[in-house]
DNA sequence: AGCGACGGAGAACGAGCGTTCTCCCTCGGG
DNA sequence: CCCGAGGGAGAACGCTCGTTCTCCGTCGCT
């Protein structure tokens, strides 16, 4: 392979680390299988990622940002506060329903590698705490009860890995109708 | 180690099992862990169960019949069947407060597995299945209607995923009011 | 052209682990 | 008392995999 910038070769890593740890498990998944299927050498790699945990922390990172990017750009179409919110429930049915949908990473990974790495934990818990303070901010920007957002919350979880387990996007519609109800129990 | 009758092998094995796969993930506790905490010989381990695999399997089997098991007998105590509803949210706090939890242990076991082995992935669904089922025959006793079950099925997944990251019992208490405002929405 | 740094391919190393095998002891039945 | 089946301890085997190393070709610079 010709002589390869350093950034575009990350970058390239990154996309074989997230198809392949996405789509198998991490542990499933060695670093000659990222070396494969992105074309960037085994030294490349070592020297880019000091560690496969660095590369998988960096792979969470990465789809940390574009996860929750994603979902605003979604949300942020809808004109008032609580639409925005519900709006959030039918980005989720159409993530379900993405071809090779298989859960929610940071769940899985957690489940693999939160008992042994402190480096993915930390990103797990990252992620879903930036998440759940998104929901946060909508559901101030509403003028709705603070406690409503956790409630949001676990619904939005519940609904992730029901997904997951079960291949469908029907957990998206029920998590909406709960919040819906309890937007106006509120 | 002395002579041991067959049933109570197995019954060590599975206690070790238990413990080990539920405390530190499957796939870092090796057969040779199993072996040294059960006090079962591989031999033994390898009649008994022909492969990991199916230890695993045992593992999670056993388990469901005793979780919901213990969910069932706390959730009887309540005289009416709303009352039932809400004891679930308890029980999982009480869960949730013991020493060493660690999450669901079939979410974890799906995140871990789920996608490498078809006996895990039945496993996890049956028993989130069950669950399921469970709560639709409270939510029909209480002569509610049949959507409230998914609804609250949800609710309790999201608290076991949001308990078992954090490290809290906080989602149980966020999710049984959420059941509570459910309940009188619908 | 000559040289030195860089990087690719892939072998090599070392550890972990699932599974099987060897050796030996024990114990019950004739 | 003798024999054979069963089982325990743990070595051995084979494979995977994270990480490093060796060898060699290439390319920019003088």
């Amino acid at each position: 392979m010709a002589v390869m910038d350093s950034a575009v070769a990350r970058e390239q890593a990154l996309d074989a680390a997230e198809e392949l740890f996405y789509g198998r498990g991490i542990q499933s998944v060695g670093m000659d299988d990222i070396r494969g299927a992105s074309g960037v050498s085994l030294k490349r790699l070592y020297q880019l990622f000091p560690a496969k945990e660095q590369l998988v922390e960096a792979y969470l990172e990465r789809r940390d940002v574009r996860w929750r990017g994603r979902l605003a750009e979604f949300a942020q179409q809808q004109e008032g506060p609580e639409e925005r919110i519900l709006a959030v429930f039918d980005w989720l049915e159409l993530w379900f329903g993405e071809d090779g949908f298989r859960g929610c990473a940071w769940i899985n990974s957690y489940g693999e590698l939160g008992a042994s790495s402190a480096r993915v934990a930390a990103q797990v818990r990252a992620h879903k705490g930036a998440f759940r303070e998104y929901l946060g901010g909508l559901v101030a920007d509403a003028g709705l009860p603070g406690a409503l957002a956790g409630q949001l919350f676990l619904l939005a979880e519940g609904a992730m890995v029901t997904a997951g387990i079960t291949r469908s996007t029907e957990p998206a519609r029920e998590a909406r109708e709960a919040a819906r109800l309890l937007l106006r129990a509120g």
